[in-house]
RNA sequence: GGCCCCAUCGUCUAGUGGCCCAGGACAUCAGCCUCUCACGUUGAAGACACGGGUUCGAGUCCCGUUGGGGCCA
């Protein structure tokens, strides 16, 4: 039935870039939402306008996308619907639940800081509560009949059940003088309007709640469901901002991350099913319930997410991670254009290169002396391991290797290799790390079989013949 | 400051009164594998914040303390 169909929003301000908290908020509601049929939409809290860029929910829009976070409806911007805040808030007026306050802010302020001086709670007096008569042309705020006592309860269904005196509550204001709403009566409408039935945010607006609760009393609806999932915290269990490093999501894809390594490791903070810690997007959806989520906060653990991300590597097949893989490459110079080299010639590179990358960027880097034509000697790799007593070794693998017309494979390399041990009585170690320095400049590589393979024949030999000179110019 | 939330290894977590002298994962350390680096594999070290209750029995329930976080300014 429609009536029990479960219905939830993410509900972002366009105030900056998609935070990794964002993006975790809109995977729970987003999963809790698959798990049970239901719908998940999307709505930009864009009325704070001083604010609020498009730039901003572009990319939104853009971090979900790629995360993989699909909604059913919306996005919705609430600067589009001014119009059926206006009619609730007459409604309000009307009915007397709400009034105009034509308090100036100054006046308002004073009160607040005699009240701190006093060391009580700064409050609002009420003072135009309950005016007969209404100044004209004095601007005013929209405010809130609040209950002067008793209590509200809300129901969370992870906190259970949060009491807040009435004591403790101001007449909300619904309105500024300016005639725009305020954040949290535009939050109840929408979410009256949208028809959502469990509202899932961070436990940052458990201390808002209760005034929303009050709001959908005073309109006479029945409240949704509250879930208050906990913030994600820096390595000092501060609250995760730029100090901490990147939290922008789309850093992460910038990063050389992978969507799949990205959203396990959100999914993973905060929830859990027993002791399993990868999951494709399909069992997190059948696996997701609200009961398995986490009540403490959780601290964002740039290793964790860095192993996941590796497994994913090590899982993708090479012709998905390329295309990704040559966007580094050009980014990071070490190919000029993306149309420098082949797409298979990027491909056939990466299974060399998957178990030894935590990031795509990683990846970009060690794959230089592939795509590079002048490789450059890492200085002591060079001092170590390119002297005299390897050239004869070099001269002789360098025949071997013109003598040979097939292609370069595992097969008609190791045979070589054989004899070049045998004949100078050394083991492999002692010929292919100087190997490795004379064709990729590096102190650790691939596998030097791996390497000479994919290098080919002509580049081996052009390497080859540098390293000879360079011992003996 | 007031109110609210939270509390198991460094980190993410399992644990829903006896199965727990607390299990898994990342990170750390050591061994093995090995042409280097990785991967893989084996093992080690490492936690129930503290104090009171309740109970035959508490990581698990209650209260307090402490610590952390949030909201309001």
């Amino acid at each position: 039935m429609k009536n029990n169909a479960v219905r939830v929003r993410f509900a972002p301000s366009p105030t900056g870039h998609l935070h990794i908290g964002g993006v975790r908020t809109a995977l729970f509601n987003y999963l809790f939402a698959k798990h049970n049929n239901g719908t998940f939409l999307l709505r930009i809290e864009d009325t704070d306008t001083s604010r609020s860029t498009e730039e901003s929910i572009q990319q939104i829009i853009e971090g979900l996308k790629w995360i993989g976070i699909e909604w059913n409806e919306g996005p919705f911007r609430q600067t589009e619907r001014k119009k059926i805040y206006q009619s609730y808030l007459k409604k309000l007026l009307n009915e007397g639940k709400a009034y105009k306050c034509y308090c100036s802010s100054e006046n308002l302020r004073e009160i607040r800081e005699k009240a701190m001086a006093a060391g009580e709670n700064p409050r609002y007096n009420r003072k135009c509560r309950d005016l007969s008569e209404h100044p004209k042309e004095k601007p005013f705020v929209v405010r809130f009949r609040t209950p002067v006592d008793g209590s509200v309860t809300i129901k969370d269904l992870l906190h259970g059940e949060v009491t807040f005196n009435m004591s403790e509550m101001d007449d909300i204001i619904l309105a500024r003088s300016d005639g725009s709403p305020t954040y949290n009566f535009v939050v109840v409408v929408d979410d009256v309007e949208m028809e959502i039935t469990h509202v899932i945010r961070g436990d940052d607006h458990l201390s808002n709640t209760p005034k929303q609760a009050l709001l959908y009393q005073g309109l006479n609806l029945p409240f949704p469901e509250f879930i208050h999932i906990p913030m994600i915290l820096g390595k000092d269990k501060k609250r995760l901002s730029k100090r901490h490093g990147a939290t922008s999501i789309l850093a992460y894809k910038d990063m050389g991350y992978l969507s799949e390594a990205m959203i396990n490791y959100l999914v993973r903070l905060g929830w859990s099913s027993g002791d399993q810690e990868i999951f494709s997007k399909k069992e997190m959806i059948e696996k997701f319930t609200l009961e398995n989520i986490n009540k403490s906060a959780g601290v964002f653990d740039t290793d964790k997410s860095l192993w996941l991300n590796q497994h994913y590597i090590k899982e993708s097949r090479p012709s998905d991670i390329s295309p990704l893989l040559k966007k580094f490459l050009v980014l990071e110079n070490i190919i000029s254009t993306e149309n420098d080299f082949a797409d298979n010639e990027i491909e056939k590179v990466i299974p060399s290169l998957q178990e030894r990358s935590k990031t795509l960027i990683e990846m970009a880097h060690k794959a230089e002396f592939y795509f590079k034509e002048e490789i450059v000697y890492n200085e002591a790799a060079a001092k170590k391991y390119l002297k005299t007593d390897i050239l004869l070794i070099f001269k002789e693998f360098e025949d071997k290797l013109i003598a040979i017309y097939d292609a370069l494979s595992y097969e008609n390399l190791e045979p070589i290799f054989d004899e070049l041990m045998k004949n100078h009585n050394l083991k492999l170690g002692k010929i292919a790390q100087p190997l490795r320095v004379a064709l990729t400049g590096l102190k650790e590589s691939p596998g030097i079989f791996e390497v000479i393979v994919l290098l080919g024949k002509d580049k081996v030999l052009k390497r080859l013949q540098k390293a000879i000179e360079y011992i003996q110019p």
